[in-house]
RNA sequence: GCCCCUGUAGCUCAGAGGAUCAGAGCAAUGGAUUUCUAAUCCAUCGGUCGGGGGUUCGAAUCCCUCCAGGGGUGCCA
């Protein structure tokens, strides 16, 4: 039930035979903007006022007369200019507490017309630790999962893996000539983990980026692993295969922390296969063309083309992206799909739904795009060192300082001579984990999607302001005074 | 050069694409509370909504322009 879209009705009706088209006029009843004017306000009057040749007030007298009163709504009132106040029964308006109170949907209504949504989000490029930037995608893109399936729409989730890039050019350099058999044999996803940030330090330069440098002898070696990789080398392609359960249970220990799940996870590699397809078929309908070797797709004199095939013939993340396109539309009947993807990314995603668009393919795009973490110096959020802030590091952070916190609350009632038991250990851990993933996820869910955001320890497990912390704080206490009475 | 995003209180941010005083939390300041099993409470201070112009009965909100910060910008993804 939706209370607005009620009154709006109501409205509209009243409307209708005062002015021609009522619809825009009925939709621009809101919620008041104090209650001490109500709990609506409906503000068509004076926007009417020129249309209809009248007074604004006079207006608003003419459609509170044809506005029906009854046990939802009392006598409406007509302040200042020409607004109406509406406000609603409290009968009426308890009955409906009551009732939304004991309805498990807290009285939320299912869509009307469900939707096919596909939301894509976190793909990590896996053989290597998540770190930092994919934390937003996740979380957000897990809150819209809840709530878009909350709302009755059908969800599919994809988590689109960079399962076939430089990084495994990397991992293959890596086990080729620094491998442990032994701890390869008794945890190979860390051995995995230990490989790559190995042949990373190897590099002359470190950044978080997968460019490979070729005057650098380590990284051209590694990159000559990946271009046997991509031409099918057999041992490669076989190591590749042994890699990537491995490569799985790496991420899938971030995502069981965070408690999101997808339900499929279709990489980089598995559409391989289709890209010279997309490239041929966007070359015959006159989409793509050549230039300078490459083919490309352009979208106007101001901005640089798209490039669907590189001069060396490889294929890039557009192309896979059309064929992922392809794929959601054709296998999961797609009406709608999402991509929580970093704001940096808006130019691809621009011309990717561009060239969609032109393709034929009517499905509605829409990139989610979100703001960069930040350290305390307001610049992208980092190490100490510099280095990347891997995902799994500043999840156990938060479980340590959930910790803190924790105790330094109990020694504050302890030193005002309040003492209790202390829980088990199990129990500790599991509210160690419970604070600090909340308030994680928490301090990223509160805020501005599109903005950027300072990663603050202190603020987001502060006990009080608007933090995860304080609410689940004030819940325990609210449940224990239930307890007691 | 071109394109995109952001700019609201000391700080972090709300403000559902217009109207009826620009809000919250934190911080700060003043007061109350001296505590028998873990939540302090009340009040106050604080803003030419980045600057300027325009449209409108009405602009933080829409348009133009300038300034500041960030990002992107054909062979990484």
């Amino acid at each position: 039930m939706n209370i607005q879209l009620q009154l709006q009705e109501r409205l509209r009706q009243a409307l209708t035979g005062l002015v021609p088209d009522p619809a825009p006029y009925a939709v621009m009843l809101k919620q008041a903007q104090d209650p001490r004017f109500g709990d609506y306000q409906a503000n068509c009057a004076m926007s009417l006022a020129k249309l209809l040749g009248k007074q604004p007030r006079a207006i608003a007298q003419q459609i509170v007369e044809r506005l029906p009163t009854d046990d939802v709504l009392g006598t409406p009132e007509i302040a200042g200019p020409g607004f109406i106040n509406l406000r609603l029964c409290n009968d009426w308006l308890a009955k409906q507490i009551q009732t939304m109170a004991a309805d498990e949907r807290l009285g939320v209504a299912r869509v009307a017309q469900p939707r096919n949504y596909v939301i894509d989000f976190s793909s990590p490029n896996v053989a290597k630790p998540m770190h930092v930037g994919h934390l937003r995608s996740t979380i957000i893109g897990d809150a819209l999962t809840r709530l878009f399936k909350f709302l009755g729409h059908t969800v599919v989730t994809d988590n689109h893996l960079g399962d076939w890039g430089t990084q495994f050019g990397i991992i293959l350099f890596g086990y080729k000539n620094y491998r442990d058999e032994a701890a390869l044999q008794a945890d190979p996803t860390r051995e995995l983990a230990r490989l790559y940030l190995k042949v990373r330090s190897l590099f002359k330069k470190v950044d978080d980026e997968d460019e490979i440098d070729p005057s650098d002898p380590v990284q051209d070696v590694c990159r000559l692993e990946t271009a046997k990789l991509h031409a099918g080398d057999p041992e490669n392609v076989a190591l590749w295969q042994m890699f990537m359960p491995w490569c799985h249970e790496l991420i899938d220990q971030i995502y069981r922390r965070l408690d999101v799940s997808f339900d499929h996870r279709y990489g980089e590699s598995f559409y391989n296969p289709m890209l010279a397809d997309v490239v041929s078929e966007l070359q015959q309908r006159g989409i793509a063309t050549d230039s300078k070797g490459a083919v490309v797709v352009w979208h106007g004199e101001n901005e640089p083309p798209s490039l669907v095939r590189k001069r060396d013939g490889a294929f890039t993340y557009t192309t896979t992206d059309l064929a992922t396109i392809c794929y959601r539309v054709t296998q999961f009947k797609a009406e709608v799909i999402l991509y929580v993807v970093d704001f940096r990314q808006a130019l691809h995603f621009k011309h990717l739904f561009e060239i969609a668009r032109q393709w034929g393919y009517n499905v509605e795009l829409e990139h989610v795009q979100f703001g960069t973490v930040l350290g305390p110096d307001r610049k992208p959020f980092k190490t100490r060192d510099g280095g990347i802030v891997e995902l799994g590091a500043l999840l156990d952070e938060a479980v340590a300082h959930a910790e803190r916190v924790y105790k330094s609350g109990r020694q504050g009632a302890a030193d005002r001579g309040q003492d209790a038991a202390e829980l088990p250990a199990e129990e500790l851990k599991r509210l160690y984990e419970v604070v600090g993933y909340g308030a994680v996820k928490y301090a990223d869910l509160c805020q501005n999607r599109t903005t950027d955001y300072v990663f603050d320890w202190d603020k987001m497990m502060a006990t009080d302001g608007n933090t995860a912390t304080y609410m689940q704080y004030a819940y325990a206490r609210n449940r224990s005074i239930f307890q007691k009475g």
